[in-house]
DNA sequence: AATCTAATTTAGAATTATTCTAAATATAAT
DNA sequence: ATTATATTTAGAATAATTCTAAATTAGATT
């Protein structure tokens, strides 16, 4: 492969690693097709914090072949390296969120809709009194409540 | 029934609706035989924060014909009224805690036991930015990292 | 370029968690 | 006692996730 690049003529440049499979490599994971591509997908639908199962379809327009396992496999290897996080709300599938700014998920309890609000959690300042033997290393923190669309549309709760 | 209160001679007295079902008929919730058991075993397990299938099998010990679908009705209504809570962290079964002063969760990554955090949340001092037109109604926070037992025993992490 | 090793992917089965269904039973009110 | 409604039940159905063992691939090494 390197030789490649020695070759005089005609040899079409190197199309450059993507931006997805620099991310890849550099947290120290392969970047297969898979991965890069569920890595992909997931970074365009951010806002949506879709689950295994949408990935999976979104993917499969990509790449007929892959499958379940592997959507699952990729999460599970772009989680363990800080790529991407889960989220779990409810007793429903698994979400997952490639936004690694630190921040906190809000749900709305009346559209659904899920949003992020950055910041950096104050595990000491939140109210609840955590011992100082206590070694807090992340912090996960889901509000609900009403978004400021439906709060609008009038709805009271 | 009323009737037995009527007669005269040798009748025990009506054991006292126990504290559990006292509960339940509060909050609004005919206190049934299943309820009372579901939540009287959650009440006693509060510090393992059970999965409802800990839970069912705790209760078949009491009660050998409660089926899983009535243990999850039981633990939806109890949702519902606010008697108990619904953890959840990563992708493993539904926890449950009866714990209802306002508290956060606290994993241990390296013994898996979650400790609570008792407090009130203060959503807009945790460090996010929360902007002022989402009504924040309810506040969940989980935080993972060393208990005190294990950092004692010098795991690092 | 061929070879090697370990990591990854795959289909499909297996498992686990949860929900649904329709009939039987219990509760509380009348 | 009667009635209307809520609850429970077993078991089937569905959904989410994990497992398995074989095939493929990536990257390192010759």
């Amino acid at each position: 492969m390197e030789d490649e690049r020695a070759r005089t003529v005609f040899v079409p440049p190197r199309r450059e690693r993507s931006v997805v499979e620099a991310h890849l490599a550099e947290a120290g994971l392969r970047p297969t097709s898979q991965r890069s591509l569920v890595y992909e997908v997931l970074l365009g639908h951010a806002k949506e914090h879709p689950t295994a199962d949408e990935i999976f379809i979104q993917a499969k327009q990509e790449k007929p072949d892959i499958s379940m396992a592997t959507v699952y496999n990729c999460l599970d290897a772009l989680v363990r390296h800080n790529l991407i996080r889960q989220m779990h709300l409810d007793r429903a599938a698994t979400r997952y969120c490639p936004n690694m700014h630190e921040h906190a998920h809000f749900l709305c309890e009346e559209c659904g809709e899920v949003s992020d609000f950055e910041g950096q959690a104050k595990p000491r300042q939140s109210g609840f009194k955590v011992p100082r033997e206590f070694k807090v290393t992340q912090v996960e923190m889901n509000m609900r409540g009403l978004c400021p669309d439906c709060t609008e549309k009038g709805v009271s709760r």
